[in-house]
DNA sequence: TTGCAAAATGAACCATGTGTCATTTATATT
DNA sequence: AATATAAATGACACATGGTTCATTTTGCAA
């Protein structure tokens, strides 16, 4: 008798999953995407995958749990290691547009893409708002900490100015997936986005 | 013997399977449509559908191209009636308050989902350029008004200020249509964006 | 009214995907 | 080595969508 597998094992077999899904998830994006697709990315037979999840929705949330992870803890650090709230934003956006040259092989059109068909979907779209609010929150508490050191000094509501800067970057991020990251000028895009940051943080440019 | 439909009653044929397939993107989005689906909502028979259209693609394209024109002859009317080129965009930025308040309702995410997942297929990917630059073109066109009538005196090139005002506002869209547009606070967001139009268009604020 | 060809139909076939479950495989324990 | 049982398999039943095409319907011309 006995169990046979260790928790340990069952951990990586989930990962295996986790691991196909993305690389299919990359390669198809997500509606497009099927359980076969990621069965046969994981080498693995047809049933076996329902042990472990039962849709193709559940292994996405799970791929952007852990991505979220990631970027929260990318957030602190950046937050942690810069001299200044802006040098962290500064930092961020540099950090966007080197992302914005890997677009193909992230998951962010997959995400996207979830992301907006998700409207129509109830429960998604609870789920959704949950996502946008931890990303948000992130930038939130990146301008409250400039705030609170003077640092910025903003005329609109914080909620509302986190809400204008994702907005612009996943614009550009969009736009760049779309028609590519040359024909949308990501990059400069980015650069301008400088200018109007510090000018909703209230921020005043040094003469000179 | 004879034709015995006229090539008004054809176009009509053709105008009825666009209305349906626009009902049909609106309610299920691009990739989940299907040709069933707008076969059953034009309440026709499944094969002949493909006398008029070979793939969902197609359709889809035809319904763009219809929305392209509606939105073309918009901006020239804007364009013509108002007093200033500024006034023109300060309206169509209004316009598009409005329209956040109809998106489901409308084939706008449909079309963000179509744009989105498009860059996986080459051929699909060369007409959201084209799509691209065509909106864009107006834009464009908008900002030459006003550069040459001495309005507006931007300091970076013109496309790249016109890719920045359309990155914006799809980036405000596209975030009204996953999290609501209340959530969002998209009104809010494209107020914000008057000032920063203002700066990049090098349009000075009257003091008082 | 009849004949005829265009127009329209929908059954049928094919391909693909989902999810189940009887069967096989592998291994820890005895 | 034998046994028990968890783990894994993949054939199968079912559903859905794409596409074709033999058949039926339609309405004009003769």
């Amino acid at each position: 008798m006995s169990p046979k597998i260790s928790d340990e094992v069952k951990e990586q077999r989930r990962q295996q999953i986790l691991d196909a899904a993305e690389q299919v998830f990359i390669r198809t994006g997500y509606e497009l995407a099927t359980m076969k697709n990621i069965v046969e990315e994981a080498e693995m037979s047809r049933g076996w995958i329902y042990l472990y999840f039962q849709t193709k929705e559940e292994i996405f949330e799970a791929l952007i749990a852990k991505h979220e992870q990631e970027n929260e803890y990318m957030f602190s650090q950046l937050l942690a290691s810069s001299p200044s709230i802006w040098a962290a934003l500064d930092r961020l956006l540099t950090e966007q547009k080197k992302a914005m040259n890997t677009l193909e092989n992230s998951l962010a059109s997959a995400y996207y893409e979830y992301f907006l068909s998700g409207y129509r979907d109830k429960d998604r779209r609870i789920r959704l708002i949950r996502h946008y609010d931890a990303a948000l929150g992130n930038i939130i508490r990146l301008i409250e900490a400039g705030i609170a050191k003077g640092e910025f000094r903003p005329t609109l509501p914080t909620q509302l100015i986190g809400k204008i800067m994702t907005s612009n970057l996943e614009g550009i991020m969009s736009l760049a997936m779309a028609v590519g990251t040359a024909q949308a000028e990501a990059a400069a895009q980015i650069d301008a986005l400088i200018p109007y940051f510090k000018l909703l943080l209230g921020i005043n440019e040094q003469a000179g």
